[in-house]
DNA sequence: ACACACCTTTGATGCACATCAAGGACTGAC
DNA sequence: GTCAGTCCTTGATGTGCATCAAAGGTGTGT
């Protein structure tokens, strides 16, 4: 990971509490994955000026809400979030989950309105970017607009790649997808890719993939059955890598 | 519709040829759609100078391939497109339709490389804006930065719909949301909202919404039969736009 | 430690849509 | 015009996942 910019004055005890919210841009983490922006010091502190954080959101508090109105984007400094559509006739499409470094909030800005509702799945701790003020800043700093840019079509990338795994696969091939999506991003962040454990319940999981909370559990069991999982409630550890990658894509 | 800027020199005949591509975006009967901006009459032109438009695209000829570098968005002028994924295992999915007005190829932003192939239904022309050109003034022209932001954020919120729809949605929902999409999109171009020819084929409809060609044809004939359809090949006519609301929300 | 609410698993049954199959309609080439 | 190819429709059958039902597990607050 490249260097801190600056050594600040949070390296107190063994290590930064995750959900420590007077943390900057320049000292965090998660500044490749969130930032990956050849922005220079003063770039990054110009940045660092407009951002707020706030107090860690407990679990299942609502980061913002469907019809809200639409201020900002945030970026997943620590924890889970879920967002989420409520359908004409009540019910939930769980429309992504955001892990840290992973920005929420952009399908708000075509109406001013947050089309999506954001809640937490654990304690979790956020940035939040005024969009104003990023506008602005990304007129004047060319690599931040394209960033932008480039977040949101990758939104939009990951959208299709659901809708695919929605219209075309069967339950396995959506439950294995999920599983190698997170390895990845846990090993983005430098966490093991075979072994975490699941923020989100069997019925976000379900809802998320098109699926009923029965199927995601059997799915699970037979995953476990042909030992490339082993699953133990939320703890999951990925067997065979290799087998899960081919359930994902050859189906089952 | 909003007053003409110029009155060029494209009004010989009776009505300018849809696909005719000597148009530029002051007279361009679209522009509400594309560019419902607060635009100065020289930043319109500004705008104007960047876009490329070029001869149309026969049926079913390639716009850009998946893979391809990617270094445009791309307005429809005439026609219809299709964007689809090609799946590891070789199948498509249809991620979109796109009328007049509409603007596609923003997937491409974030790889710099398209993450979809698009090709024509029918004959259809295309504005062709070059992306960097576009940065650069969006830069300069805070209402179009703002514009971009926006269409991509829509393109969003409209991926979400479709996720919704196919997971949570019944067959009969989906063709009937497909179908007050169209008609929406009609009536915004000025069109029939209840009479149109689908240009799409069944399979391409069955593609995009999860279904097969089969159970396309079926739902078809089924609302044909409950009196709120009339389908006669590719032409269609909605007979009780009610009650394919109904059909579309409640589902059947 | 207990109780209560919620989450997860497993089994039995049913149904919506896929698959397989075949015939008919449209389209373009010559 | 007619032929070949593609598209659309309809019917018969099969299946993957939903639904219904019930029991065991997990975590939390007191």
């Amino acid at each position: 990971m490249t260097a801190q910019l600056t050594s600040s004055d949070n390296t107190s005890s063994t290590e930064q509490c995750p959900h420590d919210f007077r943390v900057n841009c320049g000292n965090c983490r998660l500044n490749t994955i969130c930032l990956p922006l050849a922005l220079e010091h003063d770039d990054i502190e110009e940045l660092d000026s407009i951002i707020q954080r706030s107090k860690p959101l407990q679990k299942s508090q609502y980061l913002y809400r469907e019809g809200d109105e639409f201020q900002s984007v945030f970026a997943v400094r620590s924890g889970t979030l879920k967002a989420y559509k409520t359908t004409d006739d009540g019910r939930e499409q769980v429309t992504g989950f955001y892990f840290p470094g992973e920005i929420l909030g952009m399908d708000g800005i075509s109406n001013n309105t947050h089309a999506s509702s954001a809640r937490a799945l654990e304690t979790s701790a956020v940035c939040e970017i005024p969009f104003s003020s990023l506008e602005k800043l990304s007129a004047v700093m060319p690599s931040l607009q394209r960033h932008f840019f480039q977040l949101m079509s990758r939104e939009i990338t990951e959208d299709q790649l659901l809708i695919t795994l929605l219209s075309k696969n069967s339950a396995e091939q959506r439950v294995a997808s999920l599983m190698l999506s997170i390895s990845n991003r846990n090993s983005r962040r430098k966490l093991s890719a075979t072994k975490f454990r699941l923020p989100m319940s069997r019925v976000d999981i379900g809802n998320y993939l098109g699926l009923t909370v029965e199927t995601v559990s059997r799915v699970f069991s037979r995953m476990q059955k042909m030992d490339i999982l082993r699953v133990d409630n939320k703890e999951i550890e990925i067997l065979d890598l290799e087998g899960v990658r081919t359930l994902a894509n050859v189906g089952g």
